[in-house]
DNA sequence: TCACCTTGCCTAAGGCACTTAGGTAAATGC
DNA sequence: GCATTTACCTAAGTGCCTTAGGCAAGGTGA
């Protein structure tokens, strides 16, 4: 019988375009040997098993999005980086509903520290040089970005604001006004 | 053999309450039944089946939701209004991990609209008519107060909070006062 | 009181996913 | 050319979901 060529590489990337097209927890084992046309039992020479295939699609996705937002953040400073972050993560999220997904997967803490998550922090914190804040208001603010921004596009995907107006994009556009404008005028203690 | 007194509303709830102990995900009717001490198939009879199980669940803890923050917004307005609804959610997430959870589980449109879902949204509406904000600016403030609060308790739920300082508690009276002072100081079109 | 019907629970059975153990054949390296 | 590693296989056990069909307990009407 001929080889296959399956590789943790190839897997992971399956199973995160099959999370694209079905949504991430329909992404199973079983769904990538058929796709490989391999038998199910064969895949565990490649990844431990259906959490650790999960897993890894988190961490792609994690880095994938962190390449995104460096990328767009280089030479913008102030509300253009903040759109342009905000703008890299709802694309990515629109664009990639189930790699999203995967990013929002609980990983222990060990994997999440070696993963890319410490540079999404950081790219949040790089953007929050442009505002005068104190040092435990940019934690404070870090954290506040990073719930809304996720809280919003996660409740856009759920179709939370499918059939009501005004539209996803107004309301979105005129939240990066208002962060921004938070940010100007952050409050005092 | 003598019955085991399964209903729906017990189901539900002892499927609430097993989410809270062991994550929503992992609720499962086969859990139920040994919890029942019944068999599986017996609880075919009171639910359609799993995703109606989750359902029901999702629409319950919904329901407790809105009602624990109908009853904390009585008497307030403003930033006390707004705090009050913050830490309901909050203190709801906290407690009720399993519910809060369900809450966040995709509802066909159908099954939404006839939920609690608009109450939320209700509620969010009668916290802003303390601030001064156009129709269609209040829209978007409540799709932002939305978003920032389920976002913060998503991550922070997901223990991304967890292992920095400052702690969680600070971040979250830090995050009322900014979107207070946000919503007084709404940025102009 | 008794026959009847509804209803709550059962067994049987099929499907799909995950995982481990152990075998075989293809590729690789000496 | 032979040994080793590697990729894939079959077999087998577990757990969950779901449908179909049966039986008996409890309430209902004559």
């Amino acid at each position: 019988m001929s080889r296959a060529g399956v590789t943790p590489e190839r897997l992971v990337r399956a199973g995160a375009d099959l999370a694209d097209e079905v949504g991430f927890d329909q992404v199973t084992v079983s769904a990538l040997a058929r796709q490989f046309d391999v038998k199910v039992p064969s895949l565990y020479a490649h990844v431990e098993g259906s959490r650790d295939l999960r897993t890894r699609i988190a961490l792609l996705a994690l880095d994938e999005l962190a390449d995104l937002g460096a990328a767009a953040l280089a030479g913008r400073a102030g509300k253009a980086a903040l759109s342009a972050l905000g703008d890299v993560y709802r694309d990515y999220a629109r664009a990639h509903p189930g790699r999203y997904a995967a990013t929002r997967m609980r990983l222990d803490p060990a994997t999440a520290a070696a993963g890319a998550g410490p540079r999404h922090a950081e790219l949040l914190r790089a953007i929050l040089r442009g505002y005068q804040l104190s040092e435990t208001d940019q934690t404070h603010a870090v954290r506040l970005i990073g719930s809304t921004f996720h809280g919003y596009l996660s409740l856009e995907l759920a179709g939370g604001f499918d059939h009501s107006s005004p539209d996803s994009q107004q309301s979105w556009t005129r939240i990066m006004d208002a962060l921004d404008s938070l940010l100007r005028n952050w409050p005092a203690q």
